[in-house]
DNA sequence: GGGCAGGTCTAAG
DNA sequence: CTTAGACCTGCC
Protein backbone atom coordinates (compact mmCIF):
# COMPACT_ATOMS: atom_id res chain seq x y z
CA UNK A 1 0.00 0.00 0.00
CA UNK A 2 0.91 3.73 -0.52
CA UNK A 3 0.09 6.33 0.82
CA UNK A 4 1.20 10.52 0.79
CA UNK A 5 3.90 10.90 3.02
CA UNK A 6 3.08 14.48 3.91
CA UNK A 7 6.48 15.41 4.60
CA UNK A 8 7.07 13.55 7.52
CA UNK A 9 10.56 12.99 8.61
CA UNK A 10 10.43 9.17 9.45
CA UNK A 11 13.58 8.74 11.41
CA UNK A 12 13.15 12.00 13.56
CA UNK A 13 9.63 11.08 14.07
CA UNK A 14 10.23 7.40 15.40
CA UNK A 15 13.79 7.57 16.95
CA UNK A 16 13.42 10.51 18.57
CA UNK A 17 12.09 9.30 22.26
CA UNK A 18 8.34 9.26 21.95
CA UNK A 19 8.26 5.19 20.73
CA UNK A 20 9.83 2.35 22.60
CA UNK A 21 9.42 -0.35 20.05
CA UNK A 22 10.52 0.88 16.64
CA UNK A 23 13.07 -1.17 14.68
CA UNK A 24 15.09 0.48 11.81
CA UNK A 25 15.93 -2.04 9.00
CA UNK A 26 18.51 -2.35 6.85
CA UNK A 27 16.93 -0.91 3.76
CA UNK A 28 16.02 2.67 5.90
CA UNK A 29 12.30 1.34 6.72
CA UNK A 30 10.66 1.36 10.18
CA UNK A 31 8.83 -1.87 11.64
CA UNK A 32 6.51 -1.24 14.78
CA UNK A 33 4.02 -2.94 16.87
CA UNK A 34 0.47 -1.13 16.21
CA UNK A 35 -2.35 -2.54 18.51
CA UNK A 36 -2.86 -5.84 16.74
CA UNK A 37 -0.51 -6.19 13.32
CA UNK A 38 3.34 -5.53 12.60
CA UNK A 39 4.17 -2.44 10.03
CA UNK A 40 6.81 -2.11 7.73
CA UNK A 41 6.87 1.75 6.38
CA UNK A 42 9.75 2.68 3.92
CA UNK A 43 9.65 6.59 2.83
CA UNK A 44 9.91 6.95 -0.66
CA UNK A 45 9.87 10.42 -3.04
CA UNK A 46 7.45 11.86 -0.89
CA UNK A 47 4.80 8.74 -0.55
CA UNK A 48 5.03 6.05 2.40
CA UNK A 49 5.62 2.27 1.23
CA UNK A 50 3.32 0.36 3.73
CA UNK A 51 3.12 -3.29 4.55
CA UNK A 52 1.34 -5.28 7.21
CA UNK A 53 0.75 -9.01 8.39
CA UNK A 54 -2.94 -7.53 8.65
CA UNK A 55 -4.06 -5.09 5.84
CA UNK A 56 -7.53 -4.60 7.52
CA UNK A 57 -8.15 -0.73 7.91
CA UNK A 58 -4.37 -0.36 7.68
CA UNK A 59 -4.62 2.84 6.07
CA UNK A 60 -6.70 4.61 8.04
CA UNK A 61 -4.50 3.21 11.18
CA UNK A 62 -1.12 4.71 9.91
CA UNK A 63 -3.08 7.92 8.80
CA UNK A 64 -3.99 8.15 12.31
CA UNK A 65 -0.62 6.80 13.78
CA UNK A 66 1.56 9.14 12.21
CA UNK A 67 -0.79 11.62 12.61
CA UNK A 68 -0.73 13.10 9.05
CA UNK A 69 -4.04 14.17 8.73
CA UNK A 70 -2.98 17.37 11.21
CA UNK A 71 -1.61 20.46 9.24
CA UNK A 72 1.66 21.15 11.32
CA UNK A 73 2.45 23.61 8.95
CA UNK A 74 -0.16 25.83 9.72
CA UNK A 75 0.46 25.27 13.66
CA UNK A 76 4.39 26.10 13.17
CA UNK A 77 3.48 29.04 11.21
CA UNK A 78 1.45 30.48 14.09
CA UNK A 79 4.05 28.95 17.00
CA UNK A 80 6.39 31.05 14.75
CA UNK A 81 3.94 34.20 14.77
CA UNK A 82 3.75 34.10 18.59
CA UNK A 83 7.69 33.74 19.25
CA UNK A 84 10.51 34.28 16.47
CA UNK A 85 12.94 32.82 18.97
CA UNK A 86 11.64 29.19 18.38
CA UNK A 87 12.72 29.65 14.73
CA UNK A 88 15.66 27.08 15.07
CA UNK A 89 13.70 24.79 16.80
CA UNK A 90 11.02 24.80 14.31
CA UNK A 91 13.12 24.50 11.84
CA UNK A 92 14.65 21.26 13.21
CA UNK A 93 11.03 19.73 14.41
CA UNK A 94 8.94 20.83 11.01
CA UNK A 95 8.88 17.35 9.95
CA UNK A 96 8.29 15.99 13.36
CA UNK A 97 5.33 14.59 14.09
CA UNK A 98 3.93 13.51 17.73
CA UNK A 99 2.93 9.70 17.19
CA UNK A 100 -1.03 8.57 18.44
CA UNK A 101 -0.17 5.44 20.08
CA UNK A 102 -1.93 3.01 22.14
CA UNK A 103 -2.99 4.30 24.91
CA UNK A 104 -3.03 1.09 27.49
CA UNK A 105 0.95 0.52 26.04
CA UNK A 106 1.71 4.30 27.01
CA UNK A 107 0.16 4.31 30.39
CA UNK A 108 2.85 1.38 30.99
CA UNK A 109 5.70 2.55 29.20
CA UNK A 110 5.93 5.68 30.96
CA UNK A 111 5.70 4.45 34.22
CA UNK A 112 8.74 2.23 33.70
CA UNK A 113 10.09 5.10 31.92
CA UNK A 114 11.02 6.54 35.38
CA UNK A 115 14.41 7.10 36.72
CA UNK A 116 15.23 4.93 33.65
CA UNK A 117 17.51 4.92 30.74
CA UNK A 118 15.67 4.43 27.25
CA UNK A 119 17.61 1.80 26.53
CA UNK A 120 16.42 -0.01 29.26
CA UNK A 121 12.92 1.16 28.67
CA UNK A 122 12.98 -0.21 25.21
CA UNK A 123 14.45 -3.53 26.78
CA UNK A 124 11.81 -4.31 29.20
CA UNK A 125 8.77 -3.44 26.97
CA UNK A 126 10.41 -5.66 24.83
CA UNK A 127 10.23 -8.39 27.04
CA UNK A 128 6.88 -7.70 28.75
CA UNK A 129 5.32 -8.38 25.15
CA UNK A 130 7.52 -11.17 24.56
CA UNK A 131 6.55 -12.88 27.34
CA UNK A 132 3.17 -12.12 27.47
CA UNK A 133 2.05 -10.38 24.26
CA UNK A 134 0.36 -12.67 21.02
CA UNK A 135 2.86 -13.89 18.58
CA UNK A 136 2.85 -12.21 15.16
CA UNK A 137 5.01 -13.87 12.21
CA UNK A 138 5.61 -11.27 9.82
CA UNK A 139 7.84 -11.34 6.73
CA UNK A 140 9.77 -15.13 8.66
CA UNK A 141 10.18 -12.64 11.27
CA UNK A 142 8.37 -13.52 14.90
CA UNK A 143 7.25 -10.14 17.06
CA UNK A 144 5.01 -9.99 20.10
CA UNK A 145 1.36 -7.55 20.80
CA UNK A 146 1.84 -5.49 23.57
CA UNK A 147 -0.27 -7.95 26.26
CA UNK A 148 -4.01 -7.43 26.91
CA UNK A 149 -5.43 -5.70 30.16
CA UNK A 150 -6.39 -9.20 31.24
CA UNK A 151 -3.29 -10.90 30.11
CA UNK A 152 -1.43 -8.20 32.18
CA UNK A 153 -3.79 -8.50 35.38
CA UNK A 154 -2.76 -11.84 35.93
CA UNK A 155 1.36 -11.12 36.46
CA UNK A 156 2.34 -11.05 39.94
CA UNK A 157 5.23 -9.01 41.06
CA UNK A 158 7.83 -11.96 40.11
CA UNK A 159 6.08 -11.99 36.47
CA UNK A 160 7.26 -8.44 36.19
CA UNK A 161 10.79 -8.55 37.77
CA UNK A 162 11.39 -10.78 35.25
CA UNK A 163 10.75 -8.38 32.19
CA UNK A 164 13.60 -6.21 34.02
CA UNK A 165 11.64 -3.40 35.99
CA UNK A 166 12.60 -3.84 39.23
CA UNK A 167 10.87 -1.73 41.75
CA UNK A 168 8.43 -0.42 39.30
CA UNK A 169 6.21 -3.59 39.43
CA UNK A 170 4.23 -2.95 42.06
CA UNK A 171 3.31 0.50 40.27
CA UNK A 172 2.74 -1.32 36.97
CA UNK A 173 0.23 -4.10 39.05
CA UNK A 174 -1.41 -1.18 41.38
CA UNK A 175 -2.08 0.71 37.74
CA UNK A 176 -3.10 -2.36 35.76
CA UNK A 177 -5.68 -3.16 39.16
CA UNK A 178 -6.78 0.50 39.17
CA UNK A 179 -8.08 0.63 35.49
CA UNK A 180 -9.79 -2.36 35.07
CA UNK A 181 -11.98 -1.51 38.60
CA UNK A 182 -13.22 1.16 36.53
CA UNK A 183 -15.60 0.20 33.71
CA UNK A 184 -13.93 2.47 30.28
CA UNK A 185 -11.16 4.07 32.51
CA UNK A 186 -8.85 4.40 29.53
CA UNK A 187 -11.96 6.22 27.66
CA UNK A 188 -13.13 8.19 30.65
CA UNK A 189 -9.71 9.65 30.71
CA UNK A 190 -10.66 10.92 26.97
CA UNK A 191 -13.51 12.64 28.60
CA UNK A 192 -12.03 15.01 30.73
CA UNK A 193 -9.95 18.28 29.87
CA UNK A 194 -6.47 18.13 30.26
CA UNK A 195 -6.51 19.62 33.80
CA UNK A 196 -8.86 16.48 34.83
CA UNK A 197 -7.06 14.07 32.92
CA UNK A 198 -3.79 14.92 34.36
CA UNK A 199 -5.43 14.28 37.99
CA UNK A 200 -7.03 11.32 37.52
CA UNK A 201 -4.32 9.43 36.02
CA UNK A 202 -1.79 11.11 39.04
CA UNK A 203 -4.49 9.33 40.88
CA UNK A 204 -2.59 5.91 40.33
CA UNK A 205 0.31 5.56 42.41
CA UNK A 206 4.12 5.93 40.03
CA UNK A 207 1.99 8.38 37.95
CA UNK A 208 3.70 11.89 38.66
CA UNK A 209 3.16 14.83 36.38
CA UNK A 210 5.52 13.74 33.49
CA UNK A 211 4.35 10.63 33.76
CA UNK A 212 0.56 11.58 33.44
CA UNK A 213 2.11 14.58 30.68
CA UNK A 214 3.45 11.76 28.29
CA UNK A 215 0.40 9.83 29.01
CA UNK A 216 -2.21 12.27 27.51
CA UNK A 217 0.52 13.78 24.73
CA UNK A 218 1.64 10.43 23.44
CA UNK A 219 -1.48 8.37 23.61
CA UNK A 220 -4.76 10.94 23.75
CA UNK A 221 -3.01 13.42 21.69
CA UNK A 222 -3.33 16.27 23.99
CA UNK A 223 -1.19 19.30 22.63
CA UNK A 224 -1.47 21.12 25.70
CA UNK A 225 -0.18 18.49 28.46
CA UNK A 226 3.68 18.48 28.34
CA UNK A 227 6.49 16.53 30.27
CA UNK A 228 9.10 19.30 31.81
CA UNK A 229 12.26 17.04 31.57
CA UNK A 230 16.34 18.05 32.23
CA UNK A 231 16.47 19.29 28.46
CA UNK A 232 13.67 21.85 28.53
CA UNK A 233 14.79 23.11 31.86
CA UNK A 234 18.22 23.74 29.87
CA UNK A 235 16.45 25.57 27.18
CA UNK A 236 14.44 27.89 29.50
CA UNK A 237 17.16 28.19 31.55
CA UNK A 238 15.36 27.41 35.40
CA UNK A 239 13.92 24.37 37.11
CA UNK A 240 11.09 25.94 38.38
CA UNK A 241 8.47 23.53 36.52
CA UNK A 242 6.03 26.05 37.34
CA UNK A 243 7.99 29.14 35.91
CA UNK A 244 8.02 27.08 32.71
CA UNK A 245 4.30 26.12 32.49
CA UNK A 246 3.18 29.28 32.82
CA UNK A 247 5.32 30.87 30.46
CA UNK A 248 4.47 28.37 27.82
CA UNK A 249 1.10 27.99 28.55
CA UNK A 250 0.28 32.14 27.98
CA UNK A 251 2.73 32.30 24.88
CA UNK A 252 1.65 29.01 23.06
CA UNK A 253 -1.48 28.60 24.37
CA UNK A 254 -3.65 25.11 23.32
CA UNK A 255 -0.05 24.06 21.66
CA UNK A 256 2.29 24.37 24.80
CA UNK A 257 3.14 20.86 25.14
CA UNK A 258 3.71 20.88 21.41
CA UNK A 259 6.38 23.60 21.38
CA UNK A 260 7.68 21.82 24.66
CA UNK A 261 8.17 18.87 22.49
CA UNK A 262 9.83 19.97 19.86
CA UNK A 263 12.32 21.85 22.35
CA UNK A 264 12.69 18.39 24.01
CA UNK A 265 13.29 16.95 20.06
CA UNK A 266 15.93 20.08 19.11
CA UNK A 267 17.81 20.15 22.64
CA UNK A 268 18.05 16.07 22.61
CA UNK A 269 18.68 15.06 19.40
CA UNK A 270 19.73 17.77 17.10
CA UNK A 271 23.65 16.20 17.50
CA UNK A 272 22.53 12.64 16.94
CA UNK A 273 20.02 12.75 14.52
C1' DG B 1 33.23 -0.41 40.13
C1' DG B 2 30.57 3.81 41.20
C1' DG B 3 27.40 6.73 39.09
C1' DC B 4 23.59 7.65 36.52
C1' DA B 5 19.20 7.62 33.65
C1' DG B 6 13.16 11.80 30.20
C1' DG B 7 10.63 10.47 38.23
C1' DT B 8 7.82 9.33 42.13
C1' DC B 9 6.85 8.08 46.75
C1' DT B 10 7.57 8.73 51.46
C1' DA B 11 8.87 10.74 55.57
C1' DA B 12 10.19 14.58 57.96
C1' DG B 13 10.75 19.68 58.86
C1' DC C 1 4.18 23.06 51.10
C1' DT C 2 8.95 22.06 50.29
C1' DT C 3 12.75 18.88 50.23
C1' DA C 4 16.06 15.09 50.90
C1' DG C 5 16.68 9.82 50.21
C1' DA C 6 15.66 5.55 48.38
C1' DC C 7 14.71 2.88 44.50
C1' DC C 8 15.72 -2.01 40.30
C1' DT C 9 18.63 -2.48 36.50
C1' DG C 10 21.95 -2.35 32.82
C1' DC C 11 25.41 0.21 30.57
C1' DC C 12 29.03 3.59 30.40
Amino acid sequence: MKIKSNSIDLKRTLLSGQCFRVKEENDSSFTIILEDRVVNIKEEEGYLIINSNNTDNLKSIVINYLDLDRDYELINEYLLKKDEKLKKVIEYSKHYKILAQPKLEMIISFIISQNNTVKNISNSIEKLCKYYGREITFNNNEYYLFPTLDTLLKLNEEDLKKCGVGFRNKYIINAVKEISNEKDYIRNINELNTEEALKKLMNIKGIGMKVASCILMFGYGRFDAFPIDTWVKKYFNTTNEVEIKKLANEKYKKYCGLVIQYIFHYERNRNVL
